[in-house]
DNA sequence: CGAACACTTGAACCTAATCAATGAGTGTGG
DNA sequence: CCACACTCATTGATTAGGTTCAAGTGTTCG
């Protein structure tokens, strides 16, 4: 039992598409709501798999560690996205971490208590069986990315990939778009690049008028010039 | 239905674990078989999809070409295991090409049954979650590898990856390892790099004693030691 | 036998990683 | 409020790893 009203966005949630009220009801008290600081790491890789999210306020970035101490993020969640889910199907430890970059709020349910819920409410299963299909696709375009452009266009899909998710709805005056908040290395995490590398690239742009950079802080200015570089 | 008499190969396919004889038989008479010649494609990249496949036998490559024509496998079906699955969940084109590489038979469903079959025998949407969900983390895995390792540690890795397929019983005298059939460009598209690099890379480690190469195929006779080279 | 194909190898070139030094913004405590 | 330490970012110089071009060898097949 939470001591939080039931949020709206649970119900716009991918997973939960398509829910009646009752079902959402069921989901909503089976969870807990947890909270996380900016920089709290809501689980850590190699921990063991205990629970799945659905993120209902601000953001959560995941990112692998590999032995060598480099690390790559492999995904940026927003509001009204499940997490960790491939928790609950057969993984016994966490493959990433993930980390609040905002102060962020989740609903989390242990990988069994997920498992009945999908039982009870079929239509959870089909949701999660579509966006599991999608980021498979995702992250398989992602690899190709990696193993075939050049890092330009690396950097370039990162950022545009940031900015899609940051503004789903149109830019004010069609003009600017809302800044992004990542430091250089966090967007040469996502790159599979390194933080000088960035910082020239996105240098370069700048002076094209392609973006404007600041301290923290990236904003796309010609998301379509972006594009084209990134197309090739 | 079909010509075909149930084989038994179904019965371990991932997707159909745990099922009872029924509902196999269900599954089996929704299906077709069809079958496909050596360099035969199962499906295109950007055709509508349509359907899902189980492969029974032979192997089947995922390929993915991007808009510079530069290609990247993806995958590589072995018997037993479900592919196109992403096809009946959201995507309505092939994100990628199916080709067999030997002659090779499967099973296919239109997306329409697929689904059907998964509301009728919910197993099938269990196991199905489990794969994508395995699947997923793989391909993540390789993106990241593709982001941060050198040339030599992805060949390593893709090699890795064929020669464990293939031989999931050990090898024979616990020495040699089945040798691969696949071209050197083949091994390129898998690890990312260029069809050079690959050939100059394998007769390094043929000098070492860490593979045999011929023509169209490579043996790998020490598996611990390109593992650490994988590692690093 | 000739043609097509798969592979090897040397050499030139180029991208991007790395090293090193510096600058700019943020936050803390005296 | 300023000085200090600290984190984040820029930029030049250097270098290594890998791609690309070019030429040549060995195999398979009609």
């Amino acid at each position: 039992m939470s001591r939080w009203e039931f949020p709206a966005i649970l119900a716009e949630a991918q997973p939960l598409q398509g829910l009646g009220t009752e079902s959402l009801d069921d989901v909503w008290r089976s969870g807990q709501t947890l909270e996380f600081q900016a920089n709290e790491e809501v689980f850590s890789q190699g921990d063991p798999a205990e629970r799945c999210y659905v993120l209902l306020e601000g953001h959560v970035k995941l990112l692998q560690v590999n032995a060598e101490g480099e690390q790559f993020m492999i995904g940026f969640i927003t509001p009204g996205e499940i997490f960790a889910c491939v928790a609950a199907f057969g993984e016994d430890v966490y493959p990433a971490s993930a980390i609040a970059v905002q102060p962020s709020r989740a609903v989390g349910w242990t990988c069994e208590t997920f498992r009945e819920l999908i039982a009870r409410h079929p239509g959870i299963g089909r949701n999660v069986m579509d966006t599991l299909g999608q980021r498979l696709q995702n992250s398989r375009e992602r690899a190709a990315e990696m193993a075939t452009k050049s890092s330009e266009q690396r950097i370039a899909g990162a950022l545009l990939r940031l900015a899609r998710r940051r503004s789903d709805r149109p830019a004010k005056n069609g003009e600017l778009m809302e800044p992004i908040r990542v430091s250089r290395q966090d967007i040469a995490s996502m790159s599979g690049t390194g933080l000088y590398t960035v910082s020239r690239t996105l240098q370069t742009w700048a002076r094209r008028g392609l973006v404007t950079v600041a301290r923290q802080q990236v904003s796309v200015t010609d998301p379509d010039g972006l594009q084209r570089l990134f197309d090739g």
